[in-house]
DNA sequence: CTGCATGCAAATAGTTTGCATGACG
DNA sequence: CGTCATGCAAACTATTTGCATGCAG
């Protein structure tokens, strides 16, 4: 498990190395990213952004997710009823499990998913380069919820 | 393995039995849907019906849809990128692979994803009602143009 | 200084909605 | 015949783009 610090610099790095700027827009907006592991809406972190930098723009944080994202550093997840959300706490792919009653996105990691990628590899030729692993159903809360 | 006229008279009896209309349009949109493995999307399907269809509108593409979605007879597949592709071809929810590059939608049947599953409803109590699995990659056809 | 990043507003794409007309049951 | 479905156009939402200004390097 890599820190969060780490990981801050490791990004700034990068961003450095490819040539991008070192705007305090695009700290901001990489701080709210790697410390928000709710899987929040662009329009949340825009919010959270906001606190910091008044001035900021939607814009902005559109375009630093997609660079971010073009970068590996984060993903989105499309909740099917067309809103998205941004994980960039984790840096690497890993299951979602959606509650479809309260919209919570609980990260997930399995060791089973690793068959799954090369089952996939083999029985299919493909070249498996990612996956969005989005498993809907009840979380326990809401499970206990709704028996009452 | 259903047939396709048995599908289809099921799906037909399933909207009279819960008091939907059955209409020309609708019936069409269906034979389009069961009948395309190619995982299209809205704006494909709309083509389609139109041939047999002209005065189609794509809202009544999408409220059939949406109606057959909330019916469980369908699936969408979002490509990442913001468009949408319709699966009504195969009932039951199944993993897709999908090309990066040609951007092909390819079914995918492993026996290892139900082991996900099985671990997920374990390990954090969700109860899960669905998934979707989305694997992005190269397909061979496109591994072997990419050497060239 | 030079150019990329920002932020505003306008543009766009995909989807949904309101309502008058038409057709299923 | 009453009601639900259709089809058109307008509305909406999420995202993107163009461009003048600002700031990082």
């Amino acid at each position: 498990m890599i820190g969060q610090t780490e990981r801050y610099e490791a990004i700034i790095n990068k961003l450095r190395n490819e040539g991008f700027r070192i705007t305090p827009q695009r700290l901001s907006i990489i701080k709210v990213l790697i410390s928000d592991n709710s899987h929040p809406s662009i329009e949340r972190v825009y919010n959270q952004v906001k606190t910091d930098f008044p001035t900021t723009s939607l814009a902005t944080i559109y375009k630093t997710v997609a660079m971010l994202k073009d970068m590996g550093e984060l993903m989105e997840i499309s909740l099917g009823d067309g809103s998205n959300r941004v994980d960039g706490y984790t840096p690497d792919t890993h299951p979602h499990l959606i509650c479809s009653h309260c919209k919570k996105i609980v990260d997930a990691d399995v060791e089973e998913v690793k068959a799954v990628d090369l089952a996939l590899t083999h029985t299919y030729g493909f070249k498996i380069t990612g996956h969005r692993l989005d498993f809907f159903g009840l979380c326990p809360e809401c499970q206990t919820i709704s028996k009452n």
